[in-house]
This record gives structure tokens, sequence and C-alpha cells, in this order.
DNA sequence: CTGGAGGA
DNA sequence: TCCTCCAGG
């Protein structure tokens, strides 16, 4: 779920598409297709399948996505989660027991007939399996986008590529990556801007944004790692739990009181419960590879076909359209870009 | 979420 | 051309 760094963080600033023409991101992968799942679904929550009932919701918003960003100039690197720390057991289960209610939730509310409900649990019981990883890295190899098998967190390995200058920026929906030290973490990457609030009939408009590491800290007046204590306090993926009755309000008052965990004399007895030397090291040194060359390759047409319409049973007329409509744009045909379609 | 249809 | 709505697989 990450860390709910949201409310502190002021410092935040939209950014327009044309800012990110040019520039490779790291996408946490996991983080997209869960988006994709948990989103692209039919009338009673159910997701879109192939012809095998094989899961295809995530390659469509995957497919869509990544042409729209190609088409904005943007080059993404996808980066998918590998073995999580020890320490990540709690999150993973609490994880699994709330798909497992929302699951059960879901069964209930389609006898009742209630698929307004039924369509808010389906999207809480949704799962990522391994196929859908894999179909996920066969669409992008098809589609010539680089992608990374992470050693053990996405989000440690997307900030790694960012502050080594792989990448420009990691791209996520949660706030994790600046503690694991991303210079610039994008949210809301998407090119098509206005979203429908669930149960209202309100639209919203939604904009990429952009952190900076330094000046959220610079903001804050901490330092990084005082910015992973406080997350401590709240709850992070490796301690879900925090401090009862710490918010990021109560945990940002400690940090500038105190300055780190150790000297929070009055929640010694809370804190002795939590390994957090062990979780300020995942943070600080987390396990993550060297990616190598990242090397984007025009789009393999017929591999593209063949994978989405053949295998999965999408509309050529739509997947077609889309590539055609790729090519067609400037972007395609503009700087590093242009040796794609000669 | 996204593209495309169909109405304003 | 813009906007809203809905199916997509």
């Amino acid at each position: 779920m990450g860390v709910d760094l949201g409310p502190l963080i002021k410092n935040r600033r939209q950014v327009k598409v044309e800012e990110l023409h040019g520039r490779a991101v790291a996408i946490d992968g996991y983080n997209a297709l869960y988006q994709f799942l948990a989103v692209i679904r039919g009338e009673a929550g159910e997701p879109l399948t192939d012809s095998k009932g094989r899961v295809t919701s995530h390659l469509s918003g995957l497919y869509y996505r990544t042409l729209n960003l190609l088409e904005k100039g943007v080059k993404p690197v996808y980066v998918f989660d590998g073995r999580p720390p020890e320490l990540k057991a709690q999150e993973i289960e609490n994880r699994v027991k709330q798909r497992e209610a929302a699951r059960a939730k879901y069964e209930d509310a389609l006898r009742r007939g209630d698929l307004e409900s039924a369509k808010t649990y389906a999207s809480m019981s949704t799962r990522l399996r391994d196929y859908m990883v894999s179909d996920a890295k066969q669409l992008l190899d098809a589609l010539g986008i680089p992608w990374l098998q992470a050693p053990s967190e996405g989000e440690a390995e997307a900030a790694y590529m960012a502050a080594k200058g792989y990448v420009w920026a990691s791209v996520s929906q949660d706030y994790d990556s600046l503690l694991f030290g991303s210079p610039v973490l994008v949210r809301n990457l998407t090119i098509s801007g206005r979203r429908k609030l669930p149960k209202k009939d309100v639209y919203v408009e939604v904009v990429p944004e952009m952190l900076e590491l330094q000046l959220v800290l610079g903001e804050l007046g901490l330092t990084r790692e005082q910015l992973i204590d406080l997350a401590i306090l709240i709850g992070t993926d490796f301690n879900p739990d925090g401090i009862k009755g710490v918010g990021p309000m109560k945990a940002y008052n400690y940090i500038k009181k105190y300055g780190r965990l150790e000297e929070i004399a009055e929640l010694r007895d809370e804190l002795s419960s939590i390994d957090y030397v062990a979780i300020r090291n995942i943070f600080l040194q987390p396990d993550v590879v060297d990616p190598g060359e990242l090397e984007w390759r025009p789009p393999d047409e017929e591999r593209v076909v063949e994978f989405l319409c053949r295998e999965h049973d999408f509309s050529e007329e739509r997947v077609t359209n889309a590539l055609r409509r790729l090519k067609s744009s400037s972007s395609a045909r503009t700087e590093s870009l242009d040796k794609w379609f000669g």
C-alpha cells in the first residue's frame, strides 16, 4: 500500500506532458498493472478476459498507456518486483486477507444483484497472478519497451535508476520511492486527464504531478533518514501497523522535536517491537541491480497483433489503429525515436 | 483506463 | 470541436 506521506507534502507540481518529452522514466510495473486490473472491468466488476478465460484487463491498460507515452516522446522502462524482504510478510498477509474479505463481499453483492457494490469489491479483490505479469512482459517485448526484473522491491530499483541517471524519474502512485532515494517521483502518469469519482457523477481532472526529493526534504526540514524514521512511525510495508494513534502529522512533530526514533522516550515501548534498524536499512541500502543499457526498439507489429489479437482476442482494428497513430505521431519521427520507422 | 461513437 | 457515455476482452 505504501507510506501515507501525502498529507505532509505540499511541494508537488503539476507536470505538462511536454516536460516529459524525450525523457526516460522507470515505472513500477506491479503498481501499474494493479491499477489497470482494479479499474478496467465490466458492468458487474468482472475483468476483461480472452476466450480461454485468461485476464486481459492489464494488457489493455498497459498497451494503450504505453503507446500514449511513446506518442508523447516519453520512454518508459517497466520495473517488476522480485522477492520481497522478509519484513514484508505481515503486509503481504494483510493484503491477502483484505482481498479474501473483499471477494466474499463481492460474491454476496452479486447474489443481491447489487452491481455497484459488486464492482467496488471486485476491484478490491484484485489479484495479480504470475501469468499476468508474464503476459505483460511478453507484450512489452513485442512493443520494444525495456523491462527489468528487480531483485527485490521494484520501487527501490526504480529509485536507484533515477538516482543513477538511467532515467529522469520514477513513476508510481506510492510515495515509497522517495524513501528509497528517488530524486524525482511522478504520480498520475496518464495522458487523458479526466477520471470519474466512484459513487458520484463527479469528474476530476487528473494531471501528472512531480515531487522532487530535495524540495520535499527542504519543505519539511528533514533529512532523508529522518523522513524514513517518520514513515516508520506512520507505518511502512515493513511495519504496516506503525505506532497506534500516530498518523502523518504526529509523526512529523515527533521527528521534528526529537530528530530520530532512538530519542523519542515516550514511544520507547512501542518502538521496541519494531525492528526499525532493519527497516531503515531496506530503504537506505536496498537490494538493487545495475540495469545495464536500456534499449527502446520500434514495436514489432506482427508480434503485437499475434499476441494481442490471435492469442488474447483483442480487436485487430483497435490494436492496429493504435499502432498507426503512434507511427504518424510527431514524436515517433523526431530525435532518438526517428530510427524507429525509417 | 482508454478509444470511439454519437450527440451538443 | 468538444463532451459524455460505454464497451473493450
